[in-house]
DNA sequence: GACCATTGTGTTATCGTTAACGCAAAAGGA
DNA sequence: TCCTTTTGCGTTAACGATAACACAATGGTC
């Protein structure tokens, strides 16, 4: 293999220090205009590459970020990944990708040598309620920040900003949109135990039964883990039922098509004999003979934005306050599963989603 | 932040030189079991994390590889993606995520990045055909290899190892199928031209029509590019042609649904009046409501084969032979828009693909 | 013209490792 | 016992960049 071009190479051939040709490089000031035209021209001619490794050695920055992920056969991820991957690289950043398959050992595994390759900081997509490896990345101070799911642990809360979509808002409308269309018997399937936004996403649910009066029974409620299968068990538990939901929303799509799926070989038909909401708008949902109502998030902004997030902290210094959690609007979109014979609805519930997204109070302003 | 424990301290703390802690640490010989274990032993105590990025500055390795991918917002590049990922980290490897949007500007941006970072090796998933940065990297020897799609460049031929499904077949036992099933009139919609994978597929669909003595109607191959609109646009084309096929084999399943969409719109009937078959067999193409029949491939075990070709390449140094091909075998997918009536078929066409892959003799065996 | 600030450049240290080399002490062979 | 080899370390030099410091040469001010 060819032998790599270094500065030192570079100040050989100008007749200069290596200094002076890293100055040039890096743009910096107390050099000659003339001289620094000269070197540049040289390293464009021998199409001289940095060293990011020796750069990082010393600078102790790598422009590199590591992006942690249960999983990106998912397709939720996928469009989560794609956003922060693309303005990672808008900011000069790489991205390092670490799928955990849910798993806090792996988890470890992966933080230790991301930190051993030196990452400037870390995304975690899906943190479990009480993650001991976020806690005590956010008690170090390393550079981290939370998208979609979070922790409720106070330390983290205090010292780690987050962005997700408002998931309590999104339950509401979810099965307020339920109740608009006449249904007083909802059956809820909720996500898995160790997410913060399957249990968010219920909770909206429930406030939305509550503001409608609904009776809330207990038998509607079934746990799932946002798993095709476990939507899919969930609604055959509320199609045997002597007196069955006529709606059911699953908190996220999987699920729902889970239950689509049992709906169906039950030969219930839908929406006209049950109807059906999911949570996420991931792409298959609005296919050709699938058409699921659903809650749609902006997956690619909220990437994005987590991005923008964590390297203005690692570029910022310490100085900005922590704990800052920038929530999206959720919306309601309404297809076959559910609704979508009501004209003008479709219209009012986009109308009510116009604020972009809320950014809280950083918890600790001063 | 907290100083980082260096082998210097760990030294200075055993009594020993930092040339002996690195010793110890990398189980080197020369050295006494009793001064090794206590070095380990306050290591761990310290919890000491090696730096990567020294040991990467002086032994010119990373443990790091680049992923070149046109986007991960497609299911299929994501399997891909998730096989080669979970492999390399079973090799102690880390991956770089490379999103390009099929822009050779971009990939070249990429390919630059990540050589200054260092990675070891290059895996490419959706190579062009000709590709010119893929064979500058082949003529300089840097270490890469192309998953799914190829070049045809002979340089890269030559020296550059290459993983993928047998795309060939792949057309040949979609169109077969349609054959056996009775159709004459079959439509073939064609993936971008600057990929190998559609070129190859349509010749394994024709190759079928000469085997089966079919004629080849000019009318019957549209264009496409592998998203949803090209599919159907060209199924349109087929529907409003005095004599229209009475099949569709579309070179990918995204074509495939976007012809799906077309036809239904059209009030024909799937698969009483029009079959339709796709390629790639990814997520949703089995979902209830959509049931595609397709060809498909084993995406996971493609990526992790090419991470370990890659990486014996980078560690086993230059002896071994390059230009290796693997072609994996796939699987025709019998489901409700084709064929699946027909009880036993299935069986039968699975018992065919048995074997799991061909590798070819690599060109240059000396 | 004397004085001080600024500019342009080189010298040397540094980042945290591994690697080459040196060298005394121990071990082995005759 | 003497010589040679092996073992167990330490010393010093890389790797390729940035950064601190030194120090002439220049420029501006009075």
């Amino acid at each position: 293999m060819k032998k790599r071009i270094t500065i030192k190479d570079i100040a050989r051939m100008a007749n200069v220090s290596h200094t002076t040709v890293s100055r040039a490089l890096n743009n910096k000031s107390r050099i000659r205009t003339e001289t620094k035209e000269r070197i540049l021209s040289i390293a464009r001619e021998l199409n001289y590459q940095p060293d990011f490794i020796a750069r990082s050695l010393v600078m102790r920055r790598t422009k590199t970020l590591g992006l942690v992920i249960t999983t990106i056969a998912n397709p939720f991820y996928t469009e989560l990944a794609q956003g922060i991957e693309t303005t990672a690289r808008g900011l000069g950043y790489n991205i390092i990708l670490c799928s955990t398959q849910n798993d806090l050992l792996n988890e470890k595994q992966y933080i230790d040598m991301l930190r051993s390759k030196g990452v400037d900081g870390i995304i975690f997509t899906s943190a479990q309620l009480g993650d001991p490896n976020i806690c005590a990345l956010a008690e170090e101070g390393f550079p981290i920040i939370l998208v979609n799911r979070r922790t409720y642990h106070p330390v983290v809360k205090e010292r780690v900003d987050y962005v997700g979509v408002d998931n309590t808002l999104g339950g509401f409308l979810a099965v307020e949109h339920l109740v608009r269309l006449g249904h007083k018997r909802i059956g809820m399937i909720g996500g898995s135990s160790e997410s913060s936004v399957g249990f968010e996403r219920l909770e909206g649910g429930k406030r939305a039964f509550e503001t409608y009066q609904i009776e809330k029974r207990d038998e509607y409620f079934v746990e799932g883990d946002f798993l095709k299968e476990s939507g899919y068990q969930g609604a055959r538990r509320f199609l045997k039922m002597a007196e069955p939901p006529t709606a059911i929303f699953a908190t996220n799509d999987y699920m729902a098509l889970g239950a689509y799926q049992a709906i169906l070989e039950e030969g219930v038909k839908i929406p006209e004999e049950m109807a059906l909401v999911g949570f996420n708008d991931i792409e298959f949902t609005s296919m050709k003979g699938i058409e699921l109502t659903t809650i749609g998030q902006k997956k690619f902004e909220m990437g994005a934005l987590a991005v923008k997030m964590l390297v203005e902290r690692v570029e910022g210094g310490e100085m900005k306050p922590l704990g800052k959690e920038v929530l999206l609007k959720p919306e309601l979109i309404i297809r076959r599963t559910c609704g979508f014979h009501l004209k003008g609805y479709q219209i009012d519930s986009r109308k009510r989603h116009g604020v972009n997204h809320i950014i809280s109070e950083a918890r600790h302003p001063k």
